[in-house]
DNA sequence: TTGACATATTCTACAATGTAGTACTATTAT
DNA sequence: ATAATAGTACTACATTGTAGAATATGTCAA
């Protein structure tokens, strides 16, 4: 295995990440908001998700384009995300870091 | 169940929380820095270690003292890190959010 | 048609975290 | 003595996290 420079991912930008993935085509910046107040315990600001995203997108861990918006439902234009497989090693790194570390770990002690 | 107000943990705090309650008695700086370092795949400076740890007992994630070494092994002093209960809610927290938000996703894809 | 509302993005600014490196002290080995 | 080792503290700067305001466009109702 050639190992690599090891571009770590903060723990908002984990998340960010999921979401895009997890939205595939939906993946816009509400959205991704939304994805994570949703499913987690945070509260995010849309600033918060924007600057992320394009953080994430100078490192070529996502890249993006405007889409057109589908007549169908609407029509704004948004900027779409998509997850790049460089995203995808920086998310599966971070959860092998965490993984490694909890191993046989008892965490909740006393928490009902 | 009452809510509290959400306090985060950088990925690097997680990583250093988690090594505190793996080392029990042995949690010192040093030791930290060599459990993470052993068991990821990251390069940790010393003063990563110190000053996250310094943060973190602000925080009241974890206490310290000044351990008079053990004549049995060697007589430097050190000091001693234990993790509190809001440091152990702190990690699940977060894990609880990366987990939620990982939840029946593909990751790896590709990847043999 | 306008104006209220909702959806969406961008930008600015600052706070919190991550990280390297150096300085310092004590102990152990040569 | 002096070097090496183990340990901590401190300083400074880079990267990430986060809020909030500004801007734009589309929809709907009056």
């Amino acid at each position: 295995m050639v190992s690599m420079s090891r571009a770590n991912l903060g723990d908002f930008e984990h998340l960010v990440l999921l979401a895009v993935m997890r939205l595939g085509d939906a993946a816009y910046g509400l959205a991704v908001r939304g994805e994570i107040e949703r499913r987690t315990d945070r509260t995010v600001s849309t600033g918060a998700v924007y600057s992320t995203l394009d953080r994430l997108e100078h490192k070529r861990f996502v890249r993006s384009s405007i889409e057109q918006g589908t007549v169908a439902r609407d029509n704004r234009l948004r900027r779409r995300y998509e997850i790049l497989p460089a995203g995808r090693d920086a998310v599966n790194a971070a959860q092998s870091d965490i993984r490694a570390m909890s191993r046989g770990l008892i965490l909740h002690k006393g928490v009902r």
